[in-house]
DNA sequence: TAACAGTTTGTTATAATATAACATATGCAA
DNA sequence: TTGCATATGTTATATTATAACAAACTGTTA
């Protein structure tokens, strides 16, 4: 059993943000949500965004320069991430899917280099937008 | 066959530099390196950059912020694109792998979402750094 | 030829994203 | 209580990207 980390008060408030979203955020504009509880800079955001990611709590869609909650229970090890992304109404959903997972990461080139880390993103049309 | 594109004055001296190039290019250092040709502004690298994604003959590494040359002939349709990242000394390579590119463009998550594009980016260490 | 549409270019300004650098504070263990 | 690691607050600046508008160039066709 893993122990649970325990947040400071700038990475909680910045988590509570993020996974209360319904769709991932920006960092600026979770600069502007959180100005009533006394946070002004840039830098204090994130701080708290990297350490979240350092361990696991959340993820960089990179492809959008945005934040989203990890609802994945196995991230914080495999550095593993795989997305798919709307791209008329931008919904993201983080994907896992043991298969694609376990033949990404066994996945080596024909150079024979191995990988300890992905990222995955694709895009499409959700079942709304389609 | 596909007739080959023509490519504008601006649009050619980009896609030259970062084709020569050794590694991937952000673009404020394509445009150090092009004012001596009479480029001075980063909307005109930019714009040269948005044209070249958009026919294929470059693609972005979105984790970094940088641009490459694409060597594959068939992702000007695809727009499938996978890399492979040195986490130490920085070197890209786009991978080309029959196999992969089909496994993925196949890929239906279990919502029945259907993808028209991805990006995948993996990470690790390269044979001269390992 | 002249009018036109489409695309490319040039230019100035500004927005959005991210980091540097330094001072202070806080928690905790030796 | 001293020391160390981590977290915070703050000001400034660097980096990446787009907006907005005018002018030039291209090929097409009335
Ligand atoms: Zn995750
Ligand atoms: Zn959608
Ligand atoms: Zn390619
Ligand atoms: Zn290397």
């Amino acid at each position: 059993m893993v122990e649970a980390q325990l947040l400071s008060k700038n990475q909680q408030i910045v988590l509570d943000i993020i996974e209360n979203a319904k769709a991932p955020l920006k960092a600026y504009s979770i600069l502007f949500n959180v100005q009533k509880k006394g946070i002004n800079a840039p830098q204090q955001i994130y701080r708290a965004l990297d350490k979240l990611i350092e361990i696991g709590k959340i993820h960089k869609i990179e492809s959008k320069n945005a934040f989203v909650a990890c609802k994945n229970a196995n991230c914080e090890v495999s550095k593993a991430t795989a997305f798919s992304i709307c791209e008329r109404c931008e919904k993201v959903e983080e994907l896992n899917d043991l298969k694609l997972s376990k033949y990404l990461s066994s996945y080596s080139d024909k150079t024979g280099m191995k990988y300890k880390k992905y990222n995955l993103e694709f895009f499409g049309l959700c079942k709304k937008c389609k």
